[in-house]
DNA sequence: GAGTTTGAAACT
DNA sequence: CAGTTTCAAACTC
């Protein structure tokens, strides 16, 4: 470079200072002392660039492509995702990303002029052509994690620098990684800051991303002087959080930049937090520390890939020191966490409760990692899912929520949901993890923190409870996807290929998940309405609404009769209500009301009162055959299908004073009469279409049935049925005993918060966590 | 464990 | 908006 010529020439021309080459000498003198940084090291040189530590950002835009092709998920078995996700697009990204990164810092170091340190500074300058090779090749940037990356860089871009005084503050991070479930989950954000931003982003790329790697790299080292360990280790984790945190949270916009530092510790450091949590603050510290020893493979590596993505090929020599970094990072994360769990608290009360609850339970960080967020429950699945979501749901009902609850709350991932309920909704955690947690069982959670890692395997052992994802094309970034369904990353037990559904990938997911509720706003409601739904009573419903969206939806079965899981009403353990479109409905757990059918059976009725006697009886033998065999029915009594649940609050004469029968019935076979009755209940309940006068007894939650729209602004999907409520007849299947069920479920809906108690009675007990299906309620 | 079925999600 | 395709879970063997 010219540079060290000038060196040389300088004090010559120092010497002859009134030269006119001395004039000129001295304007370029500026760029001198950063050449001399410069030379003596890349590394030096960043940090004499000084852009406020990013390293976080750096890494979340390389980790991901790094880390999808290399992280092995999980040390227990879990497949490296190179290793499946070798078809993948993500290899490829892989060595565009690297060649990318290098690319930047080589133009970072090559550059280094004015320019460039201007840009880094933190204004968005267009990148000079040189800085940017990136912005003349986006195309490879965007090969590499073409999302990602260009988001990431954007946010990253500004922002991080201003972050970095902040990231200090381990306490900060913890609000961040609030906010950054929320980010996460949050559908607010728009894509379009993202795309609007993208366009900027091939040449802020490549400044951002020389910057982060400068950075990265730079203050990794400084810290390590500098900081104490301890110290330190929180720093690089609100970094790590940063990077991919605050991208999201930049989609999401919501955060103030402050807490949007860490967004991305929020992210993946959510699940750090919950296992955190779970343990005493106090004792996260130590845990945190074992934790770097025991700290899942996955994890270590994932972030080593990050760091070792991030770091120019130059700096791989000191690659070593950065893994060490990061896996203190990693580690310090956690602690950062448990520290700054108090802050959460203070943020979130219900982060705080959650603690105390989760507190019996060690976390370790394996299971951290296990701990995926299920933000959703995964309450589709009424097996082991079903009761591990359902916790959470029964967490969300009460504001009073137990220690679950707040769990949940904290776990609550999208605004949406938060929304919903007023409360954050809930997301039951991995239902491997979170069902493990502390929640369900103090005592068994006391158990050592091995445990916590077995809970994952355990409920896979155990039942399909933790069974996960299986995804091949989707990325894990569809709802066919289970995981990302329920807003939770994917984890170890996930037999995913080319998963892009991690923390690593939190801005893709983010994103992803914004585009496909733009789409359908409803897609992430739970898809069960919870009990806590039917709640509405209070007339919270607006909010919650969301929740039972998808429910709403209802199925469209055409074979499986709704007896099978493939009918989501069925597996969420739900009637099936006025918006299914399914033929030849046979749910067990209520039948889809259907002003169709009702005419319908009114048609038949004459006709099939006299077999409909018979058939309701085999129906409702049938119905409780099934309802027994139902996992969820089982483990708890099944929280009724929101309308049936929202029509005995209505009525609880109704429901106490004659069981409704079993929807069965109703459907086509129907008993005359009784269907009819159940009928006309279930519209004067569930309709207020129909029954404009049952509006105001009917519960929100009917309401919103008929008009999901309320809660969200989408569009209704529902709108193809508009048939009338049958659902209270659903509740029939189990008719009495289904009906006792409901009940006792019920009385927590009425009482958002007193309620929330016997609800989180039940999410406290070993039972009524696992029972959570409760949670059906989840919806 | 592999293959088929099923229905939701995504796409056109 | 409807029809088709794609996808992954559920199911069967």
């Amino acid at each position: 470079m010219d540079t060290p010529d000038r060196a040389a020439t300088q004090p010559a021309a120092s010497r002859a200072e009134d030269s006119p080459v001395f004039s000129f000498l001295n304007n370029l003198s500026p760029i001198e002392p950063l050449k001399s940084a410069y030379n003596t090291s890349s590394l030096q040189v960043y940090q004499s660039i000084n852009i406020t530590t990013i390293s976080s950002i750096f890494t979340s835009p390389h980790d991901n492509v790094h880390k999808e092709p290399r992280l092995p998920k999980s040390p227990l078995g879990e497949i490296s995702e190179n290793d499946v996700c070798t078809d993948g697009p993500d290899e490829n990204y892989k060595p565009s990303k690297s060649s990318n990164a290098v690319r930047l810092f080589a133009c970072a170091s090559a550059v280094a002029q004015e320019t460039r340190a201007v840009t880094c500074s933190g204004v968005a300058e267009p990148p000079a052509p040189g800085p940017c090779d990136l912005s003349q090749r986006p195309g490879q940037f965007d090969g590499g994690s073409p999302d990602h990356n260009t988001t990431p860089c954007h946010g990253v871009r500004s922002d991080l620098k201003q972050d970095k005084s902040r990231k200090f503050e381990a306490v900060q991070t913890v609000k961040n990684t609030l906010e950054k479930r929320k980010c996460l989950f949050s559908t607010e954000i728009q894509l379009v800051d993202a795309g609007q931003r993208v366009s900027d982003g091939d040449e802020v790329l490549g400044c951002e991303w020389s910057d982060l790697i400068s950075t990265t790299s730079g203050e990794l080292l400084a810290f390590d002087s500098t900081m104490d360990e301890h110290h330190r280790g929180v720093h690089l984790a609100a970094k790590n959080a940063e990077s991919c945190g605050y991208l999201l949270s930049r989609l999401t916009g919501d955060g103030n930049i402050s807490d949007r530092a860490h967004p991305s510790a929020s992210g993946q450091q959510v699940y750090y937090q919950e296992l955190v949590m779970g343990e005493d603050q106090t004792e996260s510290a130590q845990i945190f520390q074992d934790d770097q020893q025991t700290i899942s493979p996955e994890e270590i590596q994932d972030n080593i890939y990050e760091a070792n993505g991030c770091v120019p090929l130059d700096y791989k020599a000191e690659s070593q020191q950065h893994r060490g970094i990061r896996r203190r990072c990693l580690v310090f994360e956690a602690a950062g966490f448990s520290n700054s769990a108090v802050q959460k608290g203070a943020v979130e009360d219900l982060s705080a409760s959650t603690r105390k609850g989760k507190t019996p339970v060690q976390i370790q960080p394996r299971g951290l990692r296990g701990i995926g967020l299920h933000l959703n429950a995964l309450a589709l699945t009424p097996k082991g899912k079903m009761a591990c979501q359902d916790p959470m749901a029964s967490a969300l009902l009460p504001s009073s929520a137990s220690e679950k609850d707040v769990h949940g709350k904290l776990l609550s991932a999208g605004e949406n949901f938060t929304n919903s309920g007023g409360e954050l909704l809930e997301f039951p955690m991995d239902d491997c993890s979170t069902g493990g947690f502390p929640v369900n069982d103090p005592a068994s959670s006391q158990s050592v923190s091995p445990q916590k890692k077995r809970r994952k395997t355990d409920n896979g052992d155990d039942g399909e409870a933790c069974k996960r994802c299986s995804c091949k094309k989707s990325k894990c970034l569809k709802l066919y996807c289970e995981c990302f369904a329920a807003g939770v990353y994917c984890s170890e037990p996930c037999s995913c290929q080319g998963c892009m559904n991690k923390p690593i990938h939190e801005e893709t997911v983010l994103s992803t998940r914004k585009q496909i509720e733009f789409r359908n706003p409803l897609a992430f409601a739970p898809k069960v309405i919870r009990m806590s739904d039917a709640g509405p009573e209070t007339g919270e419903d607006p909010n919650n609404t969301p929740a039972s969206a998808r429910h709403k939806r209802g199925c469209n079965c055409k074979k499986s009769s709704c007896l099978k899981k493939y009918c989501e009403c069925y597996q969420g353990g739900v009637g099936c209500s006025s918006n299914c479109r399914c033929e030849s409905c046979k749910n067990t757990f209520g039948r889809r009301d259907a002003e169709t059918e009702l005419t319908e059976e009114m048609k038949q009725e004459g006709e099939l009162t006299e077999n409909c006697g018979k058939e309701k009886e085999n129906d409702q033998q049938k119905a409780n055959v099934q309802i027994e065999d139902h996992p969820l029915l089982e483990l708890v009594p099944i929280t009724p299908p929101f309308d049936l649940s929202s029509c005995l609050l209505k009525l609880p004469n109704f429901s106490s004073a004659k069981p409704p029968r079993p929807s069965k019935a109703r459907s086509g076979n129907g008993r005359p009469s009784s269907s009819k009755a159940n009928a006309t209940v279930v519209q004067s309940c569930k309709s207020s279409k129909v029954a404009g006068g049952t509006d105001e007894a009917m519960p929100d939650i009917l309401k919103d049935a008929s008009s999901p729209s309320n809660c969200v602004k989408t569009t209704s999907p529902n709108g193809k049925r508009v048939s009338p409520p049958h659902n209270a007849l659903n509740a029939s299947p189990n008719r009495k005993g289904g009906r006792k069920l409901i009940l006792k479920s019920i009385p927590s809906f009425p009482s958002l918060t007193g309620d929330a108690n016997n609800g989180s009675a039940m999410s406290s007990t070993d039972g009524a966590f696992g029972t959570a299906p409760l949670a059906l309620g989840p919806s």
